[in-house]
RNA sequence: AGACCCAUAGUGUAACGGUAGCACACCAGAUUUUGGUUCUGUUCGUCAAGGUUCGAAUCCUUGUGGGUCUACCA
């Protein structure tokens, strides 16, 4: 008996959609959704980029909405073109494609002039004479009001003249600023005569040396939302105390009531965002660049082999909701493996090899023995591979004297070499030091994989590649850049000191044949290791593998 | 110290006054020519104390804990 009409569970709105819902309900902006990805160019896109990135696009998506890319450029001391193409190139790689031209908040420097213009008409701006210091003294503290600069009521038309001097260079840099007059006695500090303008004579990437007055943040961003026409604007929840200078700004300027909605950035175990924290490992060689396989940029993720739709899906099963959080790596984790365990080929190496002599193998003989290439996907195929009598196995795929559920090989004991034979160990040869050097097998030749007619059963099946065939491969072992969850979250001590000294380790590898052919960017899984990405430094001669996440070990623990 | 924000299994996130679910992690088992994948199951939670209510994770009060804010950065 089935019930037709059963409605499945709707599967429930995050608080941003749910706002956004009810304003189509109430026929907000005739339902119309137009978010924006703001980013200041003057550093790499990080995993938390890709969260403000996924909430921003996946969200407009959802409501049929579009997504503008603007880059938040009113700070010419430290923007350039270089991060614009950077975090350009980043986006798409994540797959998103913004609507139209990316957009810059310098388009609207002579706009937001005019801005400033009417608020300075309506009274409510004010050139200050004051020093840096001095209009610090003058915000108070949060516990105490603040005090009036003595040049908060100077007439509208002088106001007028002298910030029309500012832009024309009469003066120099941090002689005076543009105050907004908003409430020097607000328990909110932004709201005690925020600075909106200051003098900088300096060469902007884009505008060049048009402007010797630039805006600050609280004056450019709402605005370019209003410009634009945004209607949720969607930021992280330290700009919370800013939301009512947005709203104070938009209604005496009168212009698109855009709407800030906030929400907590994600935070993930192991990994850090600050831009300036993350430079320094740059400068002082923790890494080679913005772009190592262990940094947190989507350029080293890309680089390590994380496949984008990984981490998108990684940012939606984070959540988003507004209390402060931190995402465990292993979740990322999980997101990768199942994005590769159904798009990657399948190959063998030994990263630690032990050399095997299979005694009765004809010698010289070599045979072709035909693997599938992904067991996920039948319509990956089949490739093969060449055995013959002398082979590497896994060193830890050996033990002297293994514990009774150990699967593999040990003196006496039988293993499946994957997709070919079962070998028997007969002898064990040690060097000099009493290291296991090699192994001396015999093979049952009627146990060849898919013609199995030997009648043994063996537990264990291991990886393998022919000795006189393997290629040579650098491969790059990475762990965790940090050693502890939350490296920054320390009073006492330097996130520095949590650096792993481990978090790179590299080792010589026999590789199947195959992997010659290997294209930077290609992703692999490493049967019963791991999945590896080909480097971008990797060339035929040269084959480099990073690690990208090992496989889960239910038998090291 | 003041203002504002937040508090649900180990970690995240639902439940919108009416049976506290889901995912990852963990543990156990089944399957497996990858100790992978897949499948099944177990354990584990409403910060505290009051109040309102027939009924509170949800509403109110107080407390506790955490976060944000005091840049001519964004």
């Amino acid at each position: 008996m089935t019930t037709s009409t059963e409605t499945k569970e709707k599967e429930p709105l995050n608080f941003i959609e749910e706002i956004i819902e009810e304003d189509i309900r109430n026929g907000k902006h005739a339902g119309r959704v137009h978010t924006r990805f703001p980013p200041e160019p003057n550093g790499f896109l990080h995993i938390g980029h890709a969260k403000a990135l996924v909430v921003n696009f996946e969200t407009a998506q959802k409501y049929g909405g579009k997504t503008n890319l603007r880059l938040d450029d009113t700070n010419p001391s430290t923007e350039n073109t270089d991060y614009v193409d950077n975090i350009k190139n980043d986006i798409r790689w994540l797959g998103f494609e913004w609507e139209g031209e990316e957009l810059y908040a310098s388009d609207y420097f002579e706009q937001l002039y005019q801005f400033a213009v009417k608020l300075i008409h309506k009274g409510l701006a004010y050139v200050d004479d004051s020093t840096p210091e001095e209009i610090a003294a003058q915000k108070g503290t949060p516990t105490a009001p603040g005090t009036e600069s003595p040049f908060r009521n100077r007439s509208i038309e002088e106001n007028l003249d002298l910030f029309a001097r500012m832009r024309a260079g009469d003066f120099p840099d941090g002689s005076r600023v543009l105050r907004a007059k908003v409430d020097m006695a607000s328990p909110n500090m932004h709201m005690r005569d925020p600075v909106i303008y200051r003098i900088k004579h300096e060469h902007h990437h884009r505008t060049g040396d048009d402007w010797c007055i630039y805006p600050m943040y609280d004056f450019a961003h709402g605005q370019s939302d209003s410009i634009e026409e945004i209607t949720h604007s969607l930021c992280s929840l330290e700009f919370r105390h800013h939301r009512p200078l947005y709203d104070w700004f938009i209604e005496k300027l009168e212009i698109f009531p855009s709407r800030q909605i906030e929400f907590a950035r994600m935070n993930v175990a192991y990994m850090i965002t600050s831009k300036r924290r993350l430079m320094k490992l740059v400068t002082d060689n923790y890494v080679t660049g913005w772009d190592d396989p262990r940094m947190p940029t989507l350029a080293g993720m890309r680089r390590r082999g994380y496949p984008a739709p990984a981490i998108r899906e990684f940012c939606r099963r984070a959540g988003t909701a507004r209390r402060d959080n931190v995402i465990e790596y292993e979740l990322l984790e999980f997101c990768v493996r199942e994005e590769l365990n159904r798009t990657s080929l399948r190959s063998m190496v030994v990263l630690d090899p032990l050399k095997v002599v299979i005694t009765n193998y004809p010698e010289g003989q070599v045979e072709d023995m035909s693997i599938e290439n992904n067991p996920e996907d039948p319509n990956a195929g089949h490739r093969t591979m060449p055995f013959s009598q002398e082979l590497y196995i896994e060193r830890d795929d050996y033990m002297d004297d293994p514990p009774k559920n150990y699967h593999r090989l040990a003196p006496g004991k039988d293993v499946r070499l994957k997709s070919a034979y079962i070998i028997h160990c007969d002898e064990v040869i040690r060097d000099a030091n009493g290291e296991v050097s090699e192994l001396h097998c015999s093979y049952y030749p009627d146990s060849r994989s898919g013609s199995d007619t030997s009648g043994i059963k063996a537990k264990g099946v291991i990886h393998w590649v022919s000795a006189p065939h393997a290629i040579q491969a650098e491969v790059r072992l990475y762990d965790r850049l940090f050693t502890d969850p939350e490296p920054t979250n320390h009073e006492d001590r330097d996130y520095i000191e949590f650096y792993n000294t481990n978090s790179l380790q590299v080792v010589t590898a026999f590789a199947e044949p195959s992997l010659k052919n290997a294209q930077p960017g290609q992703t692999f899984q490493f049967l019963r290791k791991g999945y590896f990405c080909t480097d971008t430094d990797s060339t035929p001669a040269n084959p480099v593998f990073n690690l990208t996440v090992n496989l889960k070990d239910s038998w090291s623990k």
